[in-house]
RNA sequence: GGACGCGUAGCUCAACUGGCAGAGCAUUCGACUCUUAAUCGACAGGUUGUAGGUUCGAUUCCUACCGCGUCCA
């Protein structure tokens, strides 16, 4: 059958690129037409509607061609298949085939038997797969199937499969499904192939593969065509940042002896094989090196999920569901999604965490609990946000937070070994001065550093002293102390308000981090207090800044909030060996029991990997009275601007009133554990369907109406 | 929200200082009964993300916008 003329020759109309789109598609919405243009445009599709048309979109007339041609070869596939007695259905889209073996299995039974062997004891086997490679030899060809993310090769030799299905086989595409069955052998060259005696067409892929040897690099592609990227996707060479990575940060950012990360070696190729490993030992370092193929990741995502209910089931814990639609939403510091009941006329949030609800279950004498489930959070998306992500939360009556600090150890190390094998991990830093930089990180090795050791240890050089203890008894203490952290900096750094674009001369990196720094050092986390005016207007004319307003004056926050925030900038990006963080400001944890004997600090930690937060957890408050005075400061945190403070739940103050027992809670990001696992630097790398801005290009949709009228046209 | 980078054929990538937009894979046609990123021959495939500007001339320089990425906030 003759190719047609191209389609511009039958068309004469020119397909036009939407805004945003890197490819040219056909609409009726063509905006900026001229009358003759959209005349021409008009007479495109004859015979349909103009709704139809607004729907018949390709990327490209090339890939309209392709998808035309692809019909073509169906309807004679049919043909061939209804000469062989089939009907027309069951010879282009059958409803089944029954296989004997599923190819991952054949792989692993008979990896180890040679060729001698199989052809003395024929193995007969039936399989079913996607082809992923089509070698035409003339009268003969190999082709590879696809199947659970294994790869069978098969050889289809006229002589031996037909007439009729050798025909068959020389229609087949990149990406169709087939059925075969044959024996097995082995080739010249050794490798394990099904020699095929009959073939069954299964189904067609209309749209062309990938490059079979790169796929889908395109990183924006992968996450929008997810179904592509996890049958294409093999994996790749993580980008060498061999240099950066054996480089120590630089030496006035590292104060202490204790840059662990630093004093690492480098988890480079030549380390990873050092003498006396064993051969699977090595194999498995070396492809910790390379991505791992998407199919994997999310393997072991399910298997990450697994493992944290055989550990939580294991202990007694129940699991449950609590709601995703929520009236108040509670239980975190975030901005939450907004929808809408109808026949109730209410307004609900999206959760931004299961908490509150989980705590009115341990009232209610589920004493272990246990929730894995999607939370959705208002806010900004970066390698470690997006917008809807999997949280555990797990409570246990009659625990505390140094229960749960001992658990949390045993869980992590529990799941990796559980996924991996090991709890060593080569993990690429997402953020951060060294971002990109491969480290080995070891999940069964602990770390437990207050927040105010924290401080004090990362503390960085040119910053004068680190708080001593009594800096941080009051607020009067820790707002002196930051005034002459910032003195100490800008006597010893006199370019620290010069903008990072302007700056000449000095590393840009370290630069950054000192800016970083002031951000959080500088006006409105200065002002402590309501009180502070004095002190800002210090601060103001150190820093060469205009006269604070009202405005800023008025933007007083706690202590409390300025310890999170500068144990944020110093020594959050340097917890890359799990490392528990514990006794936080109560300012900053309304939901938490305070310290016995420091009224100012709670019973609460975070962990942290790779220098990101991975967990949350904290002795519960249980006390009604307290927990309500607490919203209602929360609340005055909201009236001040501040609309992530949490909201007034009256029906948890109710529960709480009918007596929570002294409880330990914990919050793991699933998402961000899953990274670590997998050794992926980007969130999106282990959600399926990660948010993304909706294409402007439509995938495919073509009108079968259009799509069967066009080769009668040529 | 800011800074930087990217956007060229279905996919992966070129195109020097502004000078005729090119290759590989895939597709189409042909050869080949042990190939494996098969090979060999031929054809076809493009409004260089969008809109404007500078220029004799723009993929290249400038502006704005769209999308994505990275870092920062």
């Amino acid at each position: 059958m003759a190719a047609s003329r191209p389609l511009t020759e039958r068309l004469a109309v020119k397909a036009w690129r939407a805004p945003g789109t890197r490819r040219r598609i056909f609409s009726a919405k063509r905006p900026n037409d001229g009358p003759q243009s959209r005349q021409l445009y008009d007479g495109f599709y004859t015979g349909t509607t103009r709704q139809e048309r607004g729907r018949s979109l390709f990327a490209s007339e090339f890939e309209e061609e392709q998808y035309r041609l692809r019909q073509e070869k169906l309807q004679r596939i049919q043909q061939l298949g209804v000469e062989a007695g089939l009907k027309p259905l069951e010879a282009t889209y059958p409803n089944s085939f029954r296989v004997t073996h599923e190819v991952p299995a054949i792989l692993r039974e008979y990896t180890e038997v040679s060729g001698e062997a199989l052809d003395a004891d024929r193995v007969e086997a039936a399989v079913a797969g996607r082809v992923m490679a089509h070698r035409r030899q003339g009268k003969a060809g190999f082709a590879v199937l696809q199947a659970n993310g294994a790869r069978l090769q098969i050889y289809v030799r006229k002589d031996d499969v037909g007439e009729r299905a050798f025909e068959l086989y020389k229609l087949l595409d990149l990406g169709d499904h087939i059925g075969v069955s044959g024996y097995l052998f082995r080739t010249r060259t050794g490798e394990l192939t099904l020699h095929v005696r009959e073939l069954t067409f299964l189904a067609k892929a209309m749209l062309a593969l990938p490059d079979k040897f790169h796929g889908l690099t395109d990183i924006e592609l992968r996450y929008r065509q997810r179904y592509v990227d996890l049958f294409m996707d093999d994996g790749e060479e993580i980008e060498s940042t061999g240099v950066s990575a054996s480089e120590p940060i630089p030496s006035d950012l590292s104060t202490g002896p204790e840059r662990s990360g630093v004093q690492e070696p480098a988890s480079l190729p030549v380390a990873v094989t050092t003498p006396g490993q064993n051969p699977e030992a090595i194999a498995a370092s070396t492809q910790s090196l390379k991505r791992l193929p998407a199919r994997e990741v999310f393997l072991k995502r399910a298997q990450v999920l697994k493992a944290l209910r055989t550990f939580f089931d294991s202990r007694g814990y129940i699991e449950v569901e609590t709601p995703m639609m929520q009236p108040v939403a509670g239980g975190a510091a975030a901005k939450p999604f907004t929808t809408h009941h109808n026949s109730m006329d209410m307004d609900l949030f999206l959760r931004i965490a299961p908490e509150l609800y989980l705590k009115r279950l341990v009232v209610g004498g589920m004493d272990r609990v246990y929730e894995i489930n999607r939370n959705f959070r208002n806010e900004g998306i970066s390698t470690q946000h997006n917008p809807e992500f999997t949280m555990l939360e797990f409570y246990q009556a009659y625990a505390n937070y140094h229960d749960l600090m001992d658990l949390t150890e045993e869980l992590v190390t529990f799941v990796a070994n559980e996924v991996n094998g090991t709890t060593l991990i080569d993990f690429p830093l997402p953020k951060g001065p060294r971002a990109g930089e491969m480290v080995q990180i070891d999940l069964g090795k602990w770390e437990r550093l207050s927040m105010k050791e924290a401080i004090v240890k990362f503390w960085p050089e040119g910053f004068g002293h680190p708080p001593a203890e009594e800096d941080f008894q009051s607020e009067q203490a820790f707002s002196s102390f930051l005034l002459n952290a910032l003195r100490e900096l800008k006597s010893q750094y006199p370019q620290l308000e010069t903008p990072t674009a302007e700056v000449s001369g000095v590393d840009i990196e370290r630069h950054r981090y000192r800016r970083s720094l002031l951000t959080i050092f500088n006006g409105h986390r200065m002002l402590l207090t309501a009180d502070r005016t004095e002190q800002v207007r210090e601060v103001a004319k150190i820093m060469n800044w205009p006269e604070p307003t009202d405005k800023v004056l008025a933007e007083a926050e706690p202590v409390g909030k300025a310890i999170a925030g500068v144990f944020e900038a110093v020594a959050e990006q340097h917890l890359i060996q799990p490392t528990i963080i514990y006794d936080f400001p109560l300012a900053v944890s309304p939901l938490s029991k305070v310290k016995p004997d420091e009224p100012d600090w709670v019973e609460r930690f975070e962990f942290y990997i790779g220098g990101f937060e991975v967990g949350n957890a904290f002795s519960e408050l249980n006390d009604p009275e307290d927990q309500r005075r607490r919203f209602e400061a929360q609340l005055g945190e909201r009236e001040r601007g501040d609309d992530e403070a949490h909201q007034m739940d009256a029906d948890y103050v109710r529960a709480l009133a009918y007596g929570l027992p002294p409880t330990g809670g914990e919050g793991i990001g699933i998402d961000r554990l899953t990274m670590l696992l997998t050794g992926s630097r980007s969130i999106r790398d282990v959600i399926l369907f990660p948010l993304l801005r909706p294409a402007k290009k439509p995938v495919l949709e073509k009108t079968d109406e259009t799509a069967a009228k066009e080769p009668e046209q040529a």
